[in-house]
DNA sequence: CTTGTCTATGCAACGAGTTGCATAGAAGGA
DNA sequence: TCCTTCTATGCAACTCGTTGCATAGACAAG
């Protein structure tokens, strides 16, 4: 139930909508945790009737009517002890390496554009990053003292920094192997 | 359905029986595609049913019987529909992070441990990986043929070992980052 | 002689996550 | 005027994944 921790830290960095929720994980949070408007709303009501968070109407011009919602006590004790028990270290799941095995039984060099789209995407990913670095973290306004919540939420954006480096520096592994397996010119290794 | 595929790719490289494919899993293809017996064992039933795979009954001594799968033709051709068909980029699920930006509302210290933790087993996985490497790929028999499989298998190995290496950086880090916003001698930071 | 571990397979129940669809008002562009 | 986009919420159906439990023979340790 890892959806229902990063809800109460998202609502406890600011209270919000389903809705901002749901935009906050396509940023931010979601880098680390990503979930649909479907899997918000749906949990919101649970934690709601949990009594984890309470929720306000807001009313609204120009636009729909929405319900705030912000964490109750019972929420911060709930996340607190979430973060005193272990959890297990995660096992990656990674679509495209269960690919790359697969190409042995078909054609690799099929497989280079495949790659080259997904090293884009990285690629894309980390500009969107760093540029949230030197927004955020390194610019003038950035306050010299010591705050918990901007320090750790800036070592979790360098995890994810050094995370689509390394994955880049893979991928262009990965195409120079293919490469060499399928070269363009010459024939297929044997 | 990735363990569909998984599933596949691993049966070509070799058959066996659901209990085996789970060991595989708990190793080598599980490291990038995780799945328990359940599972396994669950689409195991779908696949055979579909026709992508054949079942053979093999009778063995001082232990039970077992079905052997291998890959039918509508597999391979399953397969290699697959692999030319584009996938979404994957979004990372780092449960650790979500803990590390909540620890902003709970004591920073009290997550060192469960970091330490996590990096003792990702140090762990880095030094297996690293003896599969020398055993399989760097030993005197290696082969110097160029061999798509082992190729492909080597690569994706050292993408695991690249992102336990990144991750371990990443770790110390975070440790560094706990203990400068919670000094074990100093007072806590205002 | 009992307990635990290993091979081997499976059911049942539940919880998590995805996909498709629906509603509804306001704003902006073609 | 119509079409799309944005805010805002939700239902229903489905697939995927996890957890607990069960069976059963062989073997090893205590």
């Amino acid at each position: 139930m890892a959806l229902e921790h990063a809800i109460l830290v998202s609502l406890l960095e600011k209270p919000g909508s389903g809705y901002e929720l749901a935009r906050r994980f396509d940023r931010s949070i979601g880098y680390f945790w990503a979930a649909t408007h479907q899997q918000i709303y749906r949990v919101l009501k649970r934690m709601e009737g949990d009594g984890l968070i309470d929720a306000r109407e807001v009313a609204q011009q120009d636009r729909p009517d929405k319900r705030e919602y912000s964490v109750a006590a019972p929420g911060r004790e709930a996340l607190s002890q979430w973060l005193h028990e272990p959890i297990e270290p995660e096992s990656v799941r990674h679509e495209l390496a269960v690919k790359i095995r697969g190409a042995a039984f078909d054609d690799p060099a099929a497989l280079i554009h495949e790659v080259e789209r997904h090293r884009k995407a990285h690629a894309d990913r980390l500009a969107h990053y760093l540029a949230g670095e030197r927004r955020d973290f390194t610019g003038p306004e950035a306050p010299r003292a010591l705050d918990a919540g901007r320090e750790l939420q800036h070592v979790v954006l360098r995890g994810g920094i050094a995370y689509e480096r390394m994955t880049l520096d893979w991928l262009d592994d990965v195409i120079a192997t293919l490469e060499r397996l399928a070269p363009p010119h010459a024939g297929a290794a044997r």
